[in-house]
DNA sequence: CCGAGCGATGTTAGCGTTCACTCATTTCGG
DNA sequence: CCGAAATGAGTGAACGCTAACATCGCTCGG
């Protein structure tokens, strides 16, 4: 049963079944000029020996693609994390395998770092570009392997348009909506704890968080406060946010990540300001936390996953080379209201 | 230079180099038997052609292994997701690439399902057993191709040597110093929100998380209260809990892990219960968001990263076939305190 | 001065599949 | 019934690489 014993190959099966291995494969693939009677005898076989089709070899032999990988930041993070899921769950239905590579934020790889993750030249390959070293990746593949390559990341809905290989949302937007909320509660202006992402080299695009606050309260004539840069850690984030927090006249902080904002929530507790009452704090991703955090936090849902299934679905299409179905789509991000949020106090 | 030109292959590089195929390997592989002029035209080459060798190819070929795939429980809880990284790591800086099948917990996989789940037969696996499915397909691939397969669960020491494909830790330890500690406080008994596994058709090991908090009832003579089955989420954990909390002579309740403490924190606030003045909650994992909510949680320091990190090790020596190096091994479990656990109050 | 010995390379045979053909047999329209 | 089109099955090459063995040309000991 269990002897390490060397596996059966199409070869044992096609010789068992007293057929040629180009017919065993036509088995396995389902082809349909293949007579029942054959049929059975292969399949006979097949369980007998426990044949199992092995996928590198398939590969190799220039059979369909089977593999994703996918180029992700820290899978700590809710939203890499929740769009592998989407991709993986995607990929299995299809039964392809997916594989990672974790891109060292700290880590400034090279070009060539970032291609010897791929198994093989033209690997069917998704990147999180949600960070420096995934916009690095992007690029990278984009000038490689264009076609077999698609990317997550924040973009508007004209990027989208624009680049076939490019897949997300909108973020910015989704900012906008929440800062433009917290204005509406009466709040003079609203602070910023940032995401890495949108305050580093890369400046960040316009569907980025950063910027979508920014917009919002430039087109409101309000005051826009330096925004405070977080690291990706809860940790990180309380240590940048303290001085903030202290700060009585801030009344209201959007945060890059509902990490960032239990961070927020926690400092503002221990510096004695009452959530919502003295500050509002908004987070970012309704990460399954927030709703049972106390206060529960005001957030905007994303559905990571579904562009993740998104990601994998256009990558499919372009690797097969296939008519260009419709772009996948996703539920837009949404601002929900829980506990942390509400008017300032009337200021003394 | 980004044309969708076929990769170069050995041979390419061979013939510009004017060498044979075989040479272009031995560069490639680092073996020492060419000459330095040879090598250097070979080099010259590859860099030339932008060539990289193909990894499945590789395999195929009979090359050494250098993939590993991890058989996990949803990565959104933390431990599968906190060893994953570990693997990754540990897999990253050889070179290896790492997949994932997300082993769905509601399917029950039938032994089929599962082999076919890896891309060809003698895949080094890592297993989380932690829940069902888990613990299936750790039982199917050591029927299969047990020294290509390692384990990952809560395990005793006696356990752990006993198997040299397990590797994990002694939750069951950890749970019953963290009830211990709770009871030394002055708690009559301590209550258990058990997470699936400890409740399952398993019944769970010694080393399991309800098994440890039941002993030390046992062994105190306390009243062993019967353990709170929850689902894995958070909302499933609140549901599950409120009666709990809502029982006023309920005084202290052990986690299954940090998000179920959570929830248990949410629902004490909403039933108007102090934490941890009429009721101490202690955690498990200590996720990374557990020292930042309000109060603080107390919790169990578990480093899964680092087991992931030894799961892969040992799979590798066992690969190998190489001598069984010493047992890798990762800090012990460790109760932290912080907020969410003190005295009973005085009882009216 | 001859052959053993060794270092540097080439040659051949797979690894397990699929692809592009070829070759019998049937089947069937006219 | 005849020849053309299906149908069912087989053959050989290719995929990109490694393992094992073969070959070549030197050096060097006796």
């Amino acid at each position: 049963m269990a002897q390490p014993k060397k596996a059966a190959s199409i070869w044992d099966v096609a010789r068992l079944a007293g057929v040629s291995h180009q017919t065993v494969s036509r088995v396995v693939n389902g082809s349909p000029r293949v007579a029942a009677a054959t049929r059975d005898k292969v399949l006979e076989a097949i369980a007998e020996l426990g044949y199992r089709p092995n996928r590198l070899a398939r590969s190799l032999a220039g059979g369909a693609v089977e593999s994703v990988t996918v180029l992700t930041a820290d899978t700590s993070l809710y939203g890499p994390e929740a769009a592998l899921r989407g991709i993986e769950k995607a990929a299995r239905s299809l039964e392809w395998s997916v594989s990672i590579s974790v891109l060292d934020p700290a880590d400034t790889h090279s070009d060539a770092d970032i291609i010897a993750r791929l198994p093989r030249a033209g690997e069917p390959t998704i990147i999180m570009a949600h960070d420096e070293p995934g916009m690095r990746a992007k690029q990278v593949l984009l000038d490689t392997q264009p076609q077999a390559m698609v990317a997550i990341g924040p973009y508007t809905a004209e990027e989208l348009a624009a680049s076939p290989w490019l897949v997300g949302m909108d973020d910015g937007k989704a900012a906008a909506e929440a800062t433009r909320y917290l204005l509406d509660l009466g709040h003079a202006t609203v602070h910023h704890l940032a995401i890495p992402t949108s305050t580093g080299t890369f400046g960040g695009g316009k569907a980025h968080r950063a910027d979508g606050w920014a917009r919002v309260l430039r087109e409101a004539g309000r005051e826009v406060p330096a925004p405070v840069p977080s690291g990706w850690t809860i940790t990180e984030a309380f240590k940048a946010v303290r001085p903030l927090v202290a700060d009585p006249s801030v009344t209201a902080i959007l945060c890059g990540n509902d990490h960032l904002a239990l961070a927020t929530l926690r400092a503002a507790h221990l510096a004695g300001r009452s959530v919502p009452g003295d500050l509002s704090i908004v987070g970012f991703d309704n990460t399954p936390f927030s709703a049972f955090t106390t206060p529960a936090l005001t957030t905007v849902n994303q559905d990571f996953e579904s562009v993740g299934r998104g990601a994998f679905e256009l990558l499919r299409h372009r690797v097969d080379g296939a008519i260009p179905r419709p772009r996948p789509s996703w539920p837009e991000p949404e601002l929900i209201v829980r506990e942390t949020s509400g008017p300032p106090s009337p200021r003394s």
